[in-house]
Parts: C-alpha cells; sequence; structure tokens
DNA sequence: TATGAATGAGAGTTCATTCAT
DNA sequence: GATGAATGAACTCTCATTCAT
C-alpha cells in the first residue's frame, strides 16, 4: 500500500509507528499548505511548525531535515495520485474507456490538489539526487498505469502505433496543464468540461479534414 | 522591439543606456546561467557578480533587488521565444505551414534552452504580483501568435472548431514537455523527431479509426 | 569511605539508597567513556542514556542536571585515585619508599585512566564555582597523602628543605604528564619504565655533577 | 616568522593581507580573552563579535567556522611562546645558564597568559584531527627549542644521560603547571620565586644525601 | 562607475530539560 | 520508578543589501 507515511528513506527518531504516522501526517498536511502556497524555499520550519501547531524541534523528531519533509510532501501527492488512478480504472474493461477514467482520474487529482502540482514543478529541483530518485520512481509507477491503458488500446487496434512515451507524455502535460496554465482558461470553464473536451482533442487531434490530413511533416527535416 | 535589457519596470541607478544594456547582458547571461543549473534560491548574488566577473556591489547598481534579476532573466528568455516564433512564421503562408513552423520553434527554444524553460516553472512563483504580471504579458503576446495560427487554420477550414484556448495549451504543453519531461524520451531521440512526431499526434490525433469515433465523453459526466 | 555515588551535593529525586547508587554507577560509567572519548560538551544526554541502556529522563532522577553528571563523573575517577594512593602507601614504612609507592600509585591511576585524566583537565572550568570547590577539595585530599609523604621524608632528612607545595606540584605534574604528553613518548615506554625513570630525575634531578653545582639562580631575579 | 595572523590553513574571503591581519587579530584577541574565561564551547560567536566591536557576519569573512578562530587562538599563544623562548636563548652561551633562560621564558609566557595556558589544555581536544596536527607541530617546534639546550648541556657533560624527551617533558610540566595548578601556591608567590625554585629543584632533585643516593628503583618493578 | 568589506536579520538545527503516561 | 515524546531557547552560519572608498 502505498498511502502512509512511513518510509524507508526518510527516518524518524520516535519509534512508535502509529505517532510517526499521525505526526508526519499532520506535518506534511501543514508543509502542503505553505509549500503550496509560498514555495519550499521561503517557508521555515517555524512556519511549518505553528501551521502544524507544534514545536520547531518536534519536526526534526520525525524527519531529519527540511529537505526530507519536501519529500514526503511530494510523495504523499504522488501516493494519491496513484491510489486514485488504479481505483478508476479498476472497474473499466473497455480498453478507451479504461485510458478515458484513467486521464480523468489525473485531472481530477491536479484540480483538486492545484497548489500540490505547482509545487511538484517548482520544488521536484530543490531534492538532492537520491531524494529525487524516489519521487521519479513513484512517478514512473503512475506512469506505467497510463502505459498499460494506452497498450491495451494499441493492441485493440483502437490506437495507431504511436510511440507509448509519446502519449502519455501528451496526456500527462494535459492532465498538468489544467493546474499549471490555468490561466489559459475561463473562470467558468470546470473539470469536467476539461477533461471531455482535452481528451477528445487528444484522441481525434485538430484536424477538421478526417482520415489522410496532407501531413506537414516533410518541412520538418 | 523586445530583445533588449533596458526596462520601464527594472530601474537603473546607472544612467549611460548602452552601459545599461551590456551590463544587465553580462549580468542576465550569468544569471541563467546559474539559475539554470541550481535554482533561484540556491544562487547568491554573490555567485552572480562571480560568474560575471563583477563585484556584487554592481548588480545593485542596475538591479534593485535580487528578484529583479529572476524577473529579468525569464524576460529575456521570453523576448526570444517571442522573436524566435515571429521570425520563424514571417515567411509562412499555408496557414498549417504556419502553425506547424510556429509550433516547431516553440520547440527549438525549449531545445536550445531545457535549462531555462525548467526555470520558468520552478521560479515563476518566485516573482511577486506585480512582476509576475509583467512575465505573463509577455507569455500571453506569444500566446497570442501561436492562437492567430491557429485561428487562420480554422478560418482555411483545416482545423475543427475547438477552443483556441486548449489548442494552444496543448501546443505549448507539448512544446514544454520536450524539457520538463525529458525523462521520458530516449537519449537517441531528436527534437526534429519529436517535433514531426508531436505535432502528427497534435493534429491527427491517437485513435486508429478514423473519423467519426465513439466518443467516450458520455462516461465523464 | 570515598567510593560511593551517594552524594550530599547531588541530590536525587529518587529514595532508595541502594538505587541511587546503582543508578548512579550506570551513568557515571557511560559518561565517563563517553566524556572520556568526546568531551563534556559533545556528548549529550541522550548519548549518555543510550550508553548505559535507559531513557533520558532517568538520568534527570538521579541528577539535576548535565552538570552533576559530570560532577560525579570527575569525583568518581578522583575516589578511586584517593582508594588507590591510600591503599598504595598502607603498607609501606620507609619515608622515601612510601613516597615512592604513592608516586607510583598515582602513575598507575593516570595509566589505567588516561581519558579521564584528560578529561578532567578539559572539563574542570565547565563546572560552576561551588562545583568546583567539590572537586579541589577531593584533589586536596589526595594532595594531602603525598605532602604527608614528603613531610615524612623531610623528618627523616631524606629530602631537603624545600616547600611541600612546590614538591607535590611536580610529583601530580609528572604522572598527569604521562596521560597529558603521551605524544612525547614511544609507543614502547612502559608505565613502569616512566615510574622508575621520572621519579630517579624527580628525586636526584638533572645535573651530572652531583653535590654543589654552580646554580644560575643568580640570574633569575 | 611565526607572529603573524596569515595562516595556509585558514583560509579568509577577504583578500588584502593586511585587513586580514587586522581583522584576525582583533577577533583574536576577543577570542583569547572570552575563551580563556569561559572555554570554547560556553563562548558563541555573537559574543567574540561584540567583545570584538564587530558583526557577527564578519567573523566568516576572516574564519572558516568557529573551530577556526579556536585553532588561531591556540596557535597565535603558541607563536609567541615560540618567539619569547627563541628570543631569551638567542643570547646565553653558557649551555646551563641557556637551559634556565629557555625554561624562564616559558614560565613567563605562562604566567603572563595563564587563561590561555588553560584554555591550550581544555580546548585542544574540540578541534578535529587535522587542526590538531597543526597544533602539535607548532608544539614539537617549541619542544625542539627546549630538546636543543638539554642537548648541548648533556654534551658538555652538564647533565646525565636522562632521556630527553623525559627531561623536556618535566620541564613543560612544571611551566606549565605554574598556570593549572595555581591553586597549590600562596598569593605572594611570584613568577621569579617559581623559576627559581623550580628549577633549582629540577636541576638538583629533591634528595638531600647528595651524591649517590640510595635508588629505591629495584622495589619498581 | 565600480569595489568589496561590513552588516544583521533570520535561516536550519540541536539538545537540556520537562511531564504525561 | 521509568519512559520517551514534546518543548523552545539558543546555537552556528548565510546572504541580500548597503556604503565608504
Amino acid at each position: 500500500m502505498t498511502g502512509t507515511m512511513q518510509s524507508d528513506f526518510v527516518t524518524a527518531q520516535v519509534e512508535n509507528p502509529e505517532l510517526v504516522d499521525r505526526r508526519r501526517s499532520q506535518i506534511v498536511a501543514a508543509a502542503v499548505k505553505l509549500f503550496g502556497d509560498r514555495g519550499y524555499y521561503t517557508v521555515t520550519i517555524k512556519d511549518i511548525a505553528k501551521e502544524a501547531g507544534i514545536s520547531t524541534g518536534l519536526i526534526y523528531q520525525y524527519f531529519q531535515n527540511k529537505e526530507d519533509v519536501l519529500l514526503l510532501t511530494l510523495m504523499e501527492r504522488l501516493d494519491r495520485y496513484k491510489d486514485d488512478v488504479t481505483k478508476a480504472i479498476a472497474s473499466e474493461v473497455d480498453p478507451l474507456q479504461r485510458l478515458h477514467a484513467a486521464y480523468a482520474a489525473c485531472c481530477r487529482v491536479v484540480d483538486t490538489n492545484k497548489e500540490a502540482t505547482v509545487l511538484a514543478y517548482r520544488s521536484f529541483r530543490s531534492l538532492d539526487p537520491s531524494r529525487r530518485k524516489h519521487v521519479l520512481n513513484r512517478e514512473r509507477e503512475i506512469n506505467a498505469l497510463l502505459a498499460d491503458c494506452v497498450r491495451h488500446c494499441q493492441r485493440a487496434g483502437l490506437i495507431r502505433g504511436i510511440d507509448i512515451n509519446l502519449v502519455c507524455s501528451h496526456l500527462a502535460s494535459m492532465a498538468h496543464a489544467w493546474a499549471l496554465q490555468s490561466w489559459r482558461f475561463d473562470r467558468g470553464y470546470s473539470v469536467d468540461q476539461y477533461i471531455a473536451d482535452s481528451f477528445d482533442l487528444l484522441t481525434k487531434g485538430m484536424l477538421a479534414i478526417d482520415c489522410v490530413p496532407s501531413s506537414p511533416q516533410t518541412v520538418t527535416t
């Protein structure tokens, strides 16, 4: 199971696992809020402690340093992300509907967690290489879920033989865009509408001339 | 013209405009390199001064504070971005080829400037609201260029009546993905290939069943 | 008797005297080891608790604060010191042999407890004045044992009428030097040899010309 | 020349060598006073800055960290020590008088700098191994001066064939004792008297029976 | 104009001590 | 009696910014 504050790469001084879980959740909740609003560097440990309603020293009983707080903050979101996507595709059998369900789940996670999504982009590079690896691994696991959906569609002959990496990048980018480029969209524009529109665009493309449109690729090379 | 270090929102203590231009370029060049590598907060003014080969004090003759250095650093990239896209579409007349040229230009700017692209995502929120506005305005100008291309295609009946904002978001996201999600792509995969593949995907969509595919939209709501 | 962990200047919260004795010994044993290795300030109460196999809170049941742990740590060594010297001279009757036995005992205590000897020098001043007094008193008691030996020798006409304080300082310095200046001596050089050589030097002096050497004292004043 | 604040093992951010010299002297002077009174660990960087009349940040322009302040503080005393001894023996030709001059110089350095002498004993072990090496090297240089005097005396047949290390240890211990064991001596007792008395003791020994006294060495083993 | 020494507020982190269990 | 989670004051060190030269 992914969604726990236990972690083999972030160590705590406190031994009671339930307490570790509870306190870390408390601290991460405060961190998500503050990091999301103001970014990693402008938020101090004291700010987090105050927001969490505990003393500064206590944070260091559950995290080795500030960077570990960021790490678990980013990981927690990815855990929820993965869980949501997993649940979303569990009940779907039709390949294309499965893919749609996965994409919709991604968009919804982004929507309910816009700040955290932005934070992920802002702060990933604030982690040192070894911590980045943990985040990337989780990111790849999520990606594998999407890739699987795409692969099923391709096997069913529903999607043409495009590079799966490219398709996944496409899907992820569009989901993230809902948070990262929110300035582009009208206030009234809802996630549901966005999911519908963007999935339509992703699947059917932009061109009006159906079927074999005159590709401008030859120009490229 | 955009590509100058003169700026009405960042003021200098030095009066000679040429000098301002030269010094600011020198400083911004150093900042681009360092911010790109290590991010805004971990780079010090001293680092920038050393990289630029000047004294720390001098930076404050041309910028009011560190945040202004970041602002011009981000702006400079957007200026180049805009110039490149402008030049790219200048010679194209066919609407779709124009769009392709614009998109390709975006991808190439991203490719030659991956670090700066990542920096933009990381550091935009480190700016205060008034400075963000300047960046967003420039971003919108670039977006307008793309939007114009799309509009032309739509008027020519080449692109179907999808919301232009959505299409532009799509285009921008994919261009940025080349830098932001570079971990997804193989080392051997070139920008040119990426441009070709992603533009094909963007325009024609993912579906194998051409023309009217059974849309899964109804599931969404 | 000196060698107990009961103490009228360090108070405990626990009433059972045997328990106080046992726990204090346990804690002081851990403290000796850690303070000896790393000094007073770099060792934490937590370190001591862990080394002693107890909880941090328990230390405060037997000591009022960290400084008291140091005090008893220093005192314990002095207690052993005093006991050893007392025992060593108990069986000797010949004044000079008594003195020799006392000096040899000092050197051996130092030798078996080099770290603690160094600690005493390092950390005495970390105590507040009132605690220092306790250490100094014990130190003076030990000194009195030596002084007594010297006095006996003088009365027996074996030692000339030098100021006893000076002689004692001399003896103590040389004994301590075995730990404090161990870098001066070869690895193969044994305590026994050191005792023999240094006592010979102390008693007979450095000069080759026996009897009345041309003293350079007149130069001094 | 030894007595300068330039140092190849402690680096400064400031380049002007005279300034480095002046500021370091200023800081070390404050540190000597405070460390001497209260020890290394209980004195804060802020204390030193205040005592020196500068800002805390400035200390870090001239020292990399607090430990380096301690290092130079200890080194400075050793430099003066070495200079004083060197000067003292420069004019003496008679081997024994040379030795006496060296010893007297040692005692006088200790006397005018009691706190610093105590500090050296207290704080040497607060240095990390590489820094200790620097101190020990200087200490060995000073020791070499003494050893040289002793050797001359031995060659002249004035001192018997005792191990030179032992003799030097003896001399150094007695000199240091003037500061370390000052509690033993009466207030009225002067350095000059101490030098005279202790040198007499060191050279002629304690025994009243001149010449070949019955050595108690055989008892030792 | 240009320098870089100087400032000092504020960051992350530690640790002696307390106290509910 | 014993535990160890919790506290928060105080530490070392950094760095944006200033200003005398």
